[in-house]
DNA sequence: ATTTGAATACGAAATAATTCGTACAACTTG
DNA sequence: CAAGTTGTACGAATTATTTCGTATTCAAAT
């Protein structure tokens, strides 16, 4: 299976979410999107070019200005992101780490529900 | 509050862990714990120092050899972890987090049962 | 008492990740 | 076309994290 193990960084994951949420975007559009008070254009484009090296994302250079769009699989990144930390904090517990997410951030009413009747898919 | 917007790193979190199971542990017992064959006996005292140096543990120093004790809370330490991948990873939504986590391997039966009835206790 | 073993201390090397400086190419546009 | 603007390339500095080497201390055993 190609793109396996691959865990992007955190400066990563930032790009990769605006690549996901756009479908393509120009350095520009990704850095200005992210605003960052602190770092700068070039610094967004680095991590985009290292993410073009690491097969992370593909992009389209015949125009001056490149287009970049993301390779890797939002679901699987998401899963494998997830995973890491159910093993690394959660000692292999999926459901603690459930409730640890539920029992907080404002777990909405719907979202409940949401959740319930994924639950009943599950089975 | 204390203990404020202290993020664990990955090593130290692994420490940490063995210290919530244990309550108390000297370094060669957290060593022996994580059973890294990677790394050696003084990279996971130096990682433990360092944690009593950011006032995450602390540590009894009346014997000889120094027992450990984790002073941040478990609880409010993976919620910590949790929320922050909520807001990096899935945008916000606590419910994207947890089908994420759900729909994969590590969720059995009975894990998704106990989970039921969780959400049926936040009611 | 001397040796041996197990412990801490801690600087510094090694590795990973982020950030920036600067050169250069390609397009405006005046 | 010259000047300014916007873009990429990419090495190198900075910062964060992990790992180790080595000195030293203490206690137990010979």
């Amino acid at each position: 299976m190609t793109n396996h193990n691959i865990k992007p960084t955190e400066g990563e994951m930032e790009i990769l979410q605006v690549l996901w949420q756009k479908g393509n975007a120009t350095v520009r559009e990704v850095h200005e999107a992210l605003n960052k008070k602190d770092s700068g254009y070039t610094t967004t484009l680095k991590l985009m070019q290292i993410l073009h090296e690491k097969g992370m994302v593909e992009r389209d250079t015949n125009q001056k200005t490149h287009i970049y769009k993301a390779l890797v699989s939002q679901d699987k990144t998401e899963k494998q992101l997830v995973n890491k930390m159910i093993d690394n904090v959660f000692n292999g517990s999926a459901a603690r780490l459930v409730m640890q997410a539920l029992g907080n951030h404002s777990a909405s009413a719907e979202e409940i529900d949401e959740i319930k009747k994924y639950l009943d898919s599950l089975k």
